[in-house]
DNA sequence: TCACGATGTATCGACTCGATACGTCGTGAC
DNA sequence: GTCACGACGTATCGAGTCGATACATCGTGA
């Protein structure tokens, strides 16, 4: 899935790794991180399946000996030569590579709503159509109330010989998960609005809210 | 951290991989589920370090050749040898072990409320005494604060330019987050009551209520 | 009788993280 | 002035982990 975040990244503008790297992060928020033992080899797979290609602006390597020791010296050639930093290493989408996004962003399997997938398919919503959106969140809705059954069954056989903190720790973790069901309910609710409203009126532009109403429901 | 988990399954009852795994996935509840992959290597280097030591009970394999190929025929030796299934490994605590188990139990470094650690830590709490329980508490608290300022500075700095989804992935992250800080000053707070408690009188044994007296805070 | 699922031990390949190495560049303390 | 430090930037390594898989035993029920 980090294959199809870096796609997702490259869609809207050519990055370099560290920046790929940051904004992955960003998007991500506090789900989770990649580390760059993770992103460039997942580069180097997408450069060689010729989904993305490496563009070199702004490099200082003249030309062959590209990455060799390369003697001090170069320090004196004026600073900021074209205006980066130093040569970094741009990748772009390459057609295939747009045709590849395309497919996936518009696949609703049950990959799309694992726990490790579906944090980066959500933050390509706004690239996906609004029946892809609303199958993955209700996919992923009936994913996490099949864990929560299984785990309150699971808790239920064996709930007598568990101490305190680990049953509040157990009842906790529940309770989060059934959060999230909750906001996946807004959400599916807020889309379903959005369609209905698009397909039945859509001269009164006027309530196009997007979908982060569903702010205040305890 | 497997490990200690793996060590404090142990100090209860002694138990092999299969049963051990169960209970490990039940114990961190929708937290973690380790594989075999990951708890079988684990054993073998407990065994190594002579901190677990196994039991071969109920082993149908009468001597040497072992675990050879076993020619078939064992099959009409009467059902229920002994009382389980198979041969299967059981893992007991040695003294090192228990030493050791006793010594990771008391401490209460960074290492202990790190994301990877923290609720295996929290599940043996029970087994912790109360100076600990609050120092691990506290470290989680301030560990979540500083990583939800982090991330809400780096939002503010590059707030315009992100979509609707990716914003609300953001805003629910936090909230997740801060949900979960709220959690801990409840725990915080009855962990102090309880030590109060049991220093100041302790001869009216009625309010000894436990932890999750924080379940009505929304 | 025999397929299937639960129990049970064990390993392999692929992926990921955190640490680390190496190097450039700007900034500010002294 | 210089030089340490931190941001930027590419890259790899070892250790840990997962999911799939293999193999084997046993009970159950069609």
């Amino acid at each position: 899935m980090l294959e199809t975040a870096i796609l997702g990244l490259l869609n809207s503008a050519p990055l370099h790794g560290y920046e790929l790297r940051k904004r992955l992060n960003l998007l991500l928020g506090s789900f989770r991180a990649f580390s760059y033992g993770t992103l460039y080899p997942a580069l180097k797979s997408l450069v060689a399946r010729g989904l993305i290609e490496t563009t070199e602006r702004e490099a200082p390597a003249p030309a062959g000996r590209a990455s060799g020791t390369r003697q001090a010296g170069a320090k004196s050639s004026g600073k900021a030569p074209l205006s980066g930093r130093r040569g970094r290493i741009v990748y772009r989408l390459t057609a295939d590579g747009k045709e590849h996004l395309q497919t996936v962003l518009a696949s609703s399997g049950p990959a799309a709503w694992e726990d490790e997938n579906f944090d980066v398919r959500f933050a390509f919503f706004a690239q996906t159509d609004a029946e892809t959106r609303i199958r993955i969140l209700e996919g992923r809705r009936t994913r996490l109330t099949e864990r929560l059954e299984a785990v309150r069954e699971s808790a239920a056989r064996t709930r007598e010989r568990l101490d305190e903190y680990t049953l509040e720790l157990q009842r906790h973790g529940l309770e989060q998960v059934e959060r999230e069901v909750r906001w996946l309910d807004g959400l599916i609710t807020t889309e379903r609005d959005r369609a209905l409203g698009r397909a039945r009126d859509h001269s009164a532009g006027a309530q196009d809210a997007p979908a982060q109403r569903n702010k205040e429901r305890g």
